[in-house]
DNA sequence: TAGGCCATCTGGTCCT
DNA sequence: AGGACCAGATGGCCTA
Protein backbone atom coordinates (compact mmCIF):
# COMPACT_ATOMS: atom_id res chain seq x y z
CA UNK A 1 0.00 0.00 0.00
CA UNK A 2 1.86 2.52 -1.57
CA UNK A 3 0.94 6.18 0.48
CA UNK A 4 4.07 8.22 0.54
CA UNK A 5 3.87 11.27 -1.29
CA UNK A 6 0.09 11.73 -1.88
CA UNK A 7 -1.63 14.62 -1.20
CA UNK A 8 -3.23 15.59 2.27
CA UNK A 9 -6.58 17.16 2.58
CA UNK A 10 -5.17 20.85 4.44
CA UNK A 11 -8.72 20.62 6.99
CA UNK A 12 -6.60 17.28 7.95
CA UNK A 13 -3.39 18.96 8.50
CA UNK A 14 -5.14 21.43 10.43
CA UNK A 15 -6.59 18.97 12.45
CA UNK A 16 -3.34 17.72 13.34
CA UNK A 17 -2.20 21.09 13.90
CA UNK A 18 -4.54 22.01 16.57
CA UNK A 19 -4.94 18.79 18.22
CA UNK A 20 -8.53 18.87 18.63
CA UNK A 21 -9.10 15.14 18.23
CA UNK A 22 -6.78 14.72 21.16
CA UNK A 23 -10.13 16.17 22.52
CA UNK A 24 -12.31 13.12 21.42
CA UNK A 25 -13.87 11.53 24.24
CA UNK A 26 -13.14 8.02 25.16
CA UNK A 27 -14.40 5.48 22.52
CA UNK A 28 -15.39 7.74 20.46
CA UNK A 29 -17.27 6.65 17.14
CA UNK A 30 -18.59 7.85 14.73
CA UNK A 31 -22.17 5.80 15.64
CA UNK A 32 -22.24 7.62 18.84
CA UNK A 33 -24.27 10.32 19.49
CA UNK A 34 -22.41 13.52 19.13
CA UNK A 35 -23.08 15.89 22.46
CA UNK A 36 -20.12 18.66 22.10
CA UNK A 37 -19.69 21.14 19.59
CA UNK A 38 -16.40 20.06 19.11
CA UNK A 39 -17.11 16.56 18.28
CA UNK A 40 -18.89 17.95 15.22
CA UNK A 41 -15.44 19.68 14.54
CA UNK A 42 -13.73 16.30 14.99
CA UNK A 43 -15.91 14.55 13.10
CA UNK A 44 -16.19 16.40 10.29
CA UNK A 45 -12.16 16.12 10.22
CA UNK A 46 -12.25 12.33 10.26
CA UNK A 47 -14.92 12.12 7.60
CA UNK A 48 -12.76 14.09 5.44
CA UNK A 49 -9.55 11.88 6.54
CA UNK A 50 -11.40 8.62 5.59
CA UNK A 51 -12.76 10.39 2.64
CA UNK A 52 -9.13 10.81 1.42
CA UNK A 53 -8.16 7.12 2.47
CA UNK A 54 -10.92 6.34 -0.03
CA UNK A 55 -10.20 8.54 -2.90
CA UNK A 56 -6.85 6.81 -2.59
CA UNK A 57 -7.98 3.62 -2.19
CA UNK A 58 -5.99 2.26 0.55
CA UNK A 59 -9.61 2.25 2.49
CA UNK A 60 -13.51 2.47 2.46
CA UNK A 61 -14.59 5.77 3.62
CA UNK A 62 -17.14 3.82 5.86
CA UNK A 63 -14.43 2.53 8.26
CA UNK A 64 -14.35 4.46 11.43
CA UNK A 65 -11.48 5.38 13.88
CA UNK A 66 -12.01 4.89 18.01
CA UNK A 67 -9.15 6.94 19.23
CA UNK A 68 -10.53 6.96 22.65
CA UNK A 69 -9.04 3.38 21.97
CA UNK A 70 -5.74 4.65 21.98
CA UNK A 71 -6.00 5.85 25.90
CA UNK A 72 -5.28 9.08 24.75
CA UNK A 73 -6.45 10.87 28.09
CA UNK A 74 -5.23 13.62 29.49
CA UNK A 75 -2.16 12.94 32.16
CA UNK A 76 -2.28 14.52 35.04
CA UNK A 77 0.86 16.35 36.08
CA UNK A 78 3.85 13.84 36.47
CA UNK A 79 6.70 16.45 36.46
CA UNK A 80 9.86 15.12 38.44
CA UNK A 81 9.86 17.30 41.33
CA UNK A 82 5.87 16.83 42.07
CA UNK A 83 6.87 13.00 42.24
CA UNK A 84 9.91 13.21 44.73
CA UNK A 85 9.75 14.98 48.01
CA UNK A 86 13.41 14.11 48.51
CA UNK A 87 15.34 17.26 49.43
CA UNK A 88 17.39 18.57 46.24
CA UNK A 89 21.08 17.99 46.21
CA UNK A 90 23.14 20.33 44.74
CA UNK A 91 25.76 18.77 42.52
CA UNK A 92 29.01 20.98 40.97
CA UNK A 93 29.75 20.01 38.17
CA UNK A 94 33.34 21.50 36.80
CA UNK A 95 33.58 23.46 32.57
CA UNK A 96 34.51 20.49 30.80
CA UNK A 97 31.90 18.11 32.35
CA UNK A 98 29.13 20.83 31.42
CA UNK A 99 30.85 20.76 27.85
CA UNK A 100 30.84 17.34 27.95
CA UNK A 101 27.13 16.72 28.83
CA UNK A 102 26.17 19.81 25.74
CA UNK A 103 27.44 17.40 23.74
CA UNK A 104 25.98 14.43 24.96
CA UNK A 105 22.56 16.21 25.11
CA UNK A 106 23.06 17.69 21.39
CA UNK A 107 23.76 14.02 20.24
CA UNK A 108 20.39 12.95 22.05
CA UNK A 109 18.48 16.01 20.50
CA UNK A 110 20.19 14.42 17.36
CA UNK A 111 18.77 10.87 17.52
CA UNK A 112 15.98 11.83 18.45
CA UNK A 113 15.17 13.96 15.35
CA UNK A 114 16.45 10.78 13.35
CA UNK A 115 13.28 8.78 15.07
CA UNK A 116 11.03 11.89 13.92
CA UNK A 117 12.52 11.79 10.35
CA UNK A 118 12.36 8.04 10.24
CA UNK A 119 8.55 8.50 11.13
CA UNK A 120 7.97 11.11 9.03
CA UNK A 121 8.62 8.61 6.23
CA UNK A 122 6.43 6.19 7.65
CA UNK A 123 3.13 8.86 7.99
CA UNK A 124 0.61 9.56 5.03
CA UNK A 125 1.91 13.44 3.58
CA UNK A 126 0.05 15.35 1.56
CA UNK A 127 0.69 18.40 -0.77
CA UNK A 128 1.98 19.77 2.00
CA UNK A 129 4.14 22.86 0.96
CA UNK A 130 6.47 22.17 4.18
CA UNK A 131 7.63 19.56 5.55
CA UNK A 132 5.44 18.11 9.30
CA UNK A 133 6.84 19.91 12.55
CA UNK A 134 7.42 17.07 15.29
CA UNK A 135 4.23 17.68 16.94
CA UNK A 136 2.21 17.66 13.46
CA UNK A 137 4.23 14.17 12.95
CA UNK A 138 3.30 12.70 16.40
CA UNK A 139 -0.87 13.99 16.03
CA UNK A 140 -0.69 12.68 11.98
CA UNK A 141 1.33 9.35 13.54
CA UNK A 142 -1.70 9.08 15.91
CA UNK A 143 -4.50 9.76 13.47
CA UNK A 144 -2.95 7.11 11.10
CA UNK A 145 -2.44 4.49 13.30
CA UNK A 146 -6.02 4.71 14.55
CA UNK A 147 -7.65 4.74 10.97
CA UNK A 148 -5.28 1.75 10.34
CA UNK A 149 -6.04 -0.07 13.92
CA UNK A 150 -9.43 0.28 12.73
CA UNK A 151 -9.01 -0.77 9.06
CA UNK A 152 -7.48 -3.90 10.48
CA UNK A 153 -10.26 -4.99 12.85
CA UNK A 154 -12.69 -4.29 10.11
CA UNK A 155 -10.83 -6.66 7.78
CA UNK A 156 -10.73 -9.33 10.38
CA UNK A 157 -14.47 -9.47 10.69
CA UNK A 158 -15.02 -9.81 6.91
C1' DT B 1 6.16 42.29 13.33
C1' DA B 2 4.20 38.45 15.83
C1' DG B 3 4.07 33.73 16.27
C1' DG B 4 5.70 29.02 15.36
C1' DC B 5 9.42 25.92 15.20
C1' DC B 6 13.82 24.46 16.28
C1' DA B 7 18.68 24.10 18.22
C1' DT B 8 21.25 24.76 22.08
C1' DC B 9 22.45 25.51 26.83
C1' DT B 10 21.48 24.66 31.47
C1' DG B 11 20.27 22.74 35.97
C1' DG B 12 17.46 19.34 38.37
C1' DT B 13 16.35 14.57 38.90
C1' DC B 14 16.63 9.67 37.99
C1' DC B 15 19.23 5.55 37.29
C1' DT B 16 23.18 2.41 37.07
C1' DA C 1 30.00 9.65 40.36
C1' DG C 2 28.53 10.27 36.04
C1' DG C 3 25.42 9.45 32.12
C1' DA C 4 20.55 9.79 30.65
C1' DC C 5 16.48 12.16 30.63
C1' DC C 6 13.66 16.13 31.06
C1' DA C 7 11.86 20.80 30.99
C1' DG C 8 12.64 25.80 31.03
C1' DA C 9 15.01 29.67 28.92
C1' DT C 10 16.89 31.91 25.06
C1' DG C 11 17.93 33.29 20.50
C1' DG C 12 17.76 32.58 15.44
C1' DC C 13 15.18 31.64 11.33
C1' DC C 14 11.09 31.63 8.64
C1' DT C 15 6.42 32.74 7.25
C1' DA C 16 1.91 35.00 7.14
Amino acid sequence: MEIQGQFLDSTVMDFVTDGSFLELPLNFSAESKQSEATSLHSMDIRERFYDFASIHGFADAESKVSLGSLGMENSPDCSMSSLTGRSKRKRVITSNQRHAANIRERKRMFSLNEAFDDLRKKVPTFAYEKRLSRIETLRLAIVYISFMSELLKKNEKQ
